[in-house]
DNA sequence: CTTAAGTGAATAAGGCTTCATTCATTATGG
DNA sequence: CCATAATGAATGAAGCCTTATTCACTTAAG
């Protein structure tokens, strides 16, 4: 084979972090578990990330980095409001439904620290509840939604309902697919209990 | 003093370990910061846990038991599900709301482990899902919910609306009042963005 | 005096990280 | 073209530190 390119190693590693500290969890989960399942040596490790911890930043990284490609695209092509929120859940619940292994991380391990939640994650959360709030709006502009509704409080409520409703897919064993529930989700959060 | 009553240095020790762990997290906190806190020996530790780990379990027994206790002599009282679901929203965040140590424990800490997570505290999430689709259905035979709506469904959009707004009070250092939440909370449920 | 509770130094295990060494590949020079 | 030097990515054994847990000993109650 080809000299390997550059990053070649970088994402087996991560691709390797990925699973197992979905299996294990990231405490339990050793340098030497990781290196071995990427197929390098310990070592190795260190030639790419300062440290464990880093590892587990990049791998977020590198998630919401191929999440917000694809949603900026996708969702510039839509006008009104509702469809907008509409392709949101589409696609926040099939991404992640994509993937169980990344899902367990995202879901579950990803949250294990305040330290990290302040620094990494909630800062890239922000940025999503931003975008939610802003379809709030403007479907509150257009006279789609209720305009007696805090654009940052219903963006939180959004999220907070497909957040959980990912959580459960993970922590459930069935075979399901999450973004069958899209549907209902989006029927919930327009209409709600009544 | 007179002999320390049986249990006096179990919530001695809990109760550091709520403070320890909410500042530090789980794997960064050591026996012996508990210990120091609780004013107890490293060893005393173990008269009373087995293990690290059995000490995050009984913090969120605790917890939960607290939780459950107070919410079933309440709820009884009151008939309407629209009035029963708006106290469990009010009794939800204002007991979140009052301990931000162990908020941050029950929002951030606890979802650590997928491993936890199954054996103990989802366990205890899906006791209080079923409270909350009884809530729901009962809404739908008198009538004031709709009736296509999955009630276990339901309820885990209700929970995931709460958690989230747990989660943003925890995260957001601002000295809001999470139960001040309460009535934007049961309005977007009942009636949704429109 | 007996017994249970409490102590905290010692232990042992585990794992992150380092670094001296290897080796395939590339550059240099005659 | 070949021989030699230089490079730096990769290795993996082991150092070093952290920390959960134990246990021989002390304290104090009844």
């Amino acid at each position: 084979m080809a000299r390997n390119s550059t990053g070649m190693k970088y994402e087996a590693i991560l691709d390797a972090a990925v699973v197992e500290i979905a299996r294990r969890g990231y405490y339990q989960t050793t340098v030497a578990m990781i290196a071995k399942r990427a197929g390098v040596a310990d070592g190795t490790i260190y030639l790419y990330f300062g440290n464990k911890e880093e590892i587990l930043f990049s791998l977020f990284d590198r998630a919401m980095d191929r999440f917000i490609a694809r949603g900026k695209a996708e969702l510039e092509a839509i006008g009104g409001a509702v469809e907008k929120l509409g392709h949101i859940i589409d696609l926040h619940l099939s991404l992640v439904g994509q993937d169980r292994d990344l899902a367990i991380i995202t879901q579950v391990e990803l949250r294990h620290s305040i330290h990290f939640m302040d620094q990494f994650s909630r800062t890239k959360v922000a940025e999503y509840l931003a975008v939610l709030a802003g379809v709030v709006a403007q479907g509150q502009q257009e006279g789609a939604f209720r305009a007696d509704l805090d654009p940052s409080f219903a963006a939180k409520a959004v999220f907070g309902v497909m957040d959980e409703m990912a959580t459960d897919w993970v922590l459930s064993r069935r075979n399901t697919r999450l973004e069958n529930r899209a549907p209902e989700v989006a029927a919930f959060l327009l209409n709600g209990l009544r």
